[in-house]
DNA sequence: ATTACGATGATTGTATACGATTTCGTATCT
DNA sequence: AGATACGAAATCGTATACAATCATCGTAAT
């Protein structure tokens, strides 16, 4: 698609360039420490430079590049540590984007996400960690969608973006969670389906990352967990 | 060595047309609405156009502009819900922040927040709004500032930003919150110094900022009211 | 009087050109 | 041999030029 001749351009070049940069950095091509030349990208996408930089600006903007004065940009994450603060994040923003949307959460809403959480219960069986992963987005989705409020909307979606360009470089698989993953979701189901106070909603949806989070940090070593000093998990 | 001489600009235009369009926005001056015309602005800098669409970019990436291709950018926030929105994220930042702020914080911290609330109390008399602002900003950067995770950090910030960009274009100050701020901010303050759990101390510091928020909702008419489906004050 | 239509001006989108800065290899000196 | 100074290549920063697109307004036909 996208025919570039067409005489129409319906997208600016600058916003095919963020597009297919953004989707490069989330996809893995460009692993984080990865040095983006401008002339280099723009003779890859068929443009000028002009484009690429502005492109390059918003993704500096969404913390997605580090940019350095005469030097250039590079892909974000190269620090461990950014797995663990951006869970964290969106342990919060996503907890609470759950609970805004709870109240607006229909019952058939919540039949999706259970038909959505037993696709993942038979993926554990087997084993395919990449259907899992896109599954357990579209199960959250299913329940963060509705809020109401779109700033914190756009934060999960950063969130995950962030996620899953993190994921497809450094991360490592942490095997045994995936089965309490699936479990927890069915809690969650039925503290929403029973009409729980949000703050409850809330708390169990921030705890369910938050468990992630902790698997991940059981099995790494003791130089990293030194350097986290949050400790969340309540 | 590369000691940088007065004559040669030390920071890019680019970062120049940035800093100084922000703070333009956020100042008041350009208010929500204003249309940022490339050129006007390319001339009123001392540069071409080209340092001003990145900096453009980048501001649309950071929702302080709205961007429409080949028509231009206008400054964001037409909305009043758009006040409602970001008081309600940031109260869930903001408290966030502040929790895992408080295991860092010092008894020197909570003097110095002390201290400024003293002030504030002070300006209740003679009535000085700006300045009340002002500090209020500085009590709450004490609490939340040693938050060890930075993107948290980051979406307070961001949040406190454009709160101040809608404050000085749209907000109406409301009469006798002032004097409550201020005795919140005192309990605040012994919840912290008596070591609470850090989930009373998110609580607490989440319900100060939605406090705020029912006091302008309270003044508001009751369209406005209609337009808020999220009632998260608990 | 109203509406359709086309010309005109304003503004954005992108390419190209060139100066400025950094980086890195290499030769020279101690 | 190691350090340092120098120069060339790579890359970024910005200005300018021109094409593409959109908004506005005047005019003519109904």
């Amino acid at each position: 698609m996208t025919a570039r001749n067409a005489g129409s351009p319906s997208i600016s070049k600058s916003e095919q360039a963020y597009t297919a940069i953004k989707a490069k950095i989330i996809g893995g091509e460009f692993t984080p420490g990865y040095r983006l030349v401008l002339a280099a990208l723009a003779a890859d996408l068929g443009c000028s430079v002009v484009p690429v930089r502005e492109a390059i600006r918003r993704l500096e903007a969404e913390n997605f590049v580090t940019f350095e004065r005469n030097v250039g940009a590079t892909v974000a994450g190269i620090d461990p540590t950014e797995y663990l603060y951006t869970m964290q994040t969106l342990s919060i923003v996503e907890g609470a984007a759950t609970a805004l949307s709870a109240p607006l959460i229909t019952g058939s809403d919540i039949a999706r996400a259970r038909a959505i959480n037993e696709q993942m219960r038979e993926c554990l069986n087997n084993f395919d960690p990449v259907r899992f992963t896109a599954l357990n987005q579209q199960f959250h989705g299913v329940l963060f969608e509705n809020c109401p409020n779109p700033h914190i909307l756009d934060l999960v979606h950063r969130g995950w973006n962030r996620l899953q360009a993190l994921r497809s470089s450094t991360f490592s698989y942490v095997p045994g969670r995936a089965s309490e993953s699936v479990a927890e979701h069915e809690g969650l189901l039925q503290i929403i389906e029973s009409g729980a106070p949000v703050e409850d909603i809330e708390r169990a949806a921030r705890a369910h990352r938050a468990s992630t989070l902790d698997a991940y940090l059981a099995r790494s070593t003791p130089e990293q967990q030194a350097q986290v000093p949050l400790a969340f998990s309540y």
